[in-house]
DNA sequence: CGGTACGCCTGGCGGC
DNA sequence: TGCCGCCAGGCGTACC
């Protein structure tokens, strides 16, 4: 389901809902979530208070005391819902994090794709997934000069390069579509054939876009919901992505629908041509 | 090393 | 209506 701005909504929701509470018991339902073993993973939280939830590109990192940190990805269709104890349990909840207020922070996923996994905080760097991600999509850490060299490094499509979160992170194939159209880039223009130019109205656009979603509390397209179960509104700000056989916004040429990396792929294939 | 293909899962939808 | 194949906002791993 989620990309940054999903995942920073979540998150805030989360830091108003469950902060400062004690964990008093983890139920696994499914063990496959969780990395490592869950018997321990349950060990090491029994007790642990809530202290806040930060996040490193699209990932959840909940801080616990004792310097326990929970990596949380939601990958496809994770959702976070805090629920009174008594109500019945909705069918695709996997990990249920029972709190000292009697309610219970539930993650539900139906594709069961989501993992979790216990670190020592300050210590994320030594875990590979983290250590490899780019910097994050805003005018402080991400500097186009930067971006343009870590470009002509990539010998591969920019829409592949802009997906593998190594460069830049935050951006899956909803807002990729989006920014590549913005910037007038065909999705499968080589990344290191992108002109400084080029390069620089793309690396704007990025940090204007996942701002203005994260603004709208993200995109819902199938069945995202933030941790208050509310959907996001920047489904209606989107101009290509699942327009399919709709005119451009810019031209009036039909957006069309291809495969590239493995992705469904949308474009205009007037104003993004290959170079 | 860097690049690409596939597996992980369930459910919704369109076509027949 | 029922079944089947395809598709889905992501990542990690295996393999070249």
């Amino acid at each position: 389901m989620p990309e940054l701005p999903e995942v920073e909504t979540v998150r805030r929701g989360l830091n108003k809902l469950v902060l400062g509470q004690v964990v008093t018991d983890v139920n696994v339902v499914f063990e496959n979530i969780i990395v490592g073993d869950p018997q321990e993973f349950v060990a090491q939280l029994k007790g642990k208070t809530l202290e806040k939830i930060d996040r490193r590109g699209k990932y959840l990192l909940f801080r616990f005391s004792d310097g326990i940190t929970m990596v949380s990805h939601l990958r496809m269709e994770g959702k976070y819902f805090v629920k009174d104890g008594q109500e019945p349990l909705e069918k695709h909840s996997h990990i249920i994090f029972k709190l000292a207020n009697g309610k219970e922070l539930r993650y539900n996923d139906v594709r069961k794709f989501g993992r979790m996994e216990l670190i020592a905080t300050g210590h994320e760097n030594e875990f590979k997934n983290l250590a490899k991600l780019g910097v994050e999509p805003t005018p402080t850490a991400f500097k186009v000069d930067e971006f343009y060299q870590a470009l002509q490094k990539k010998n591969k499509g920019i829409k592949s390069a802009l997906l593998d979160q190594t460069i830049v992170v935050g951006l899956g194939n909803i807002y990729v579509d989006e920014v590549l159209w913005m910037s007038q880039i065909h999705p499968e223009t080589k990344a290191n054939h992108l002109t400084l130019a080029e390069a620089t109205v793309l690396h704007d656009n990025i940090i204007a876009e996942l701002a203005e979603a994260v603004k709208a509390g993200g995109t819902t397209v199938r069945s995202y919901a933030d941790a208050f179960q509310n959907s996001g509104s920047f489904q209606f700000a989107l101009q290509v992505y699942g327009k399919q056989g709709e005119p451009c916004p810019r031209c009036r040429t039909p957006i069309e629908k291809i495969r590239v990396a493995q992705r469904g792929t949308h474009f205009c294939p007037q104003c993004q041509q290959v170079k």
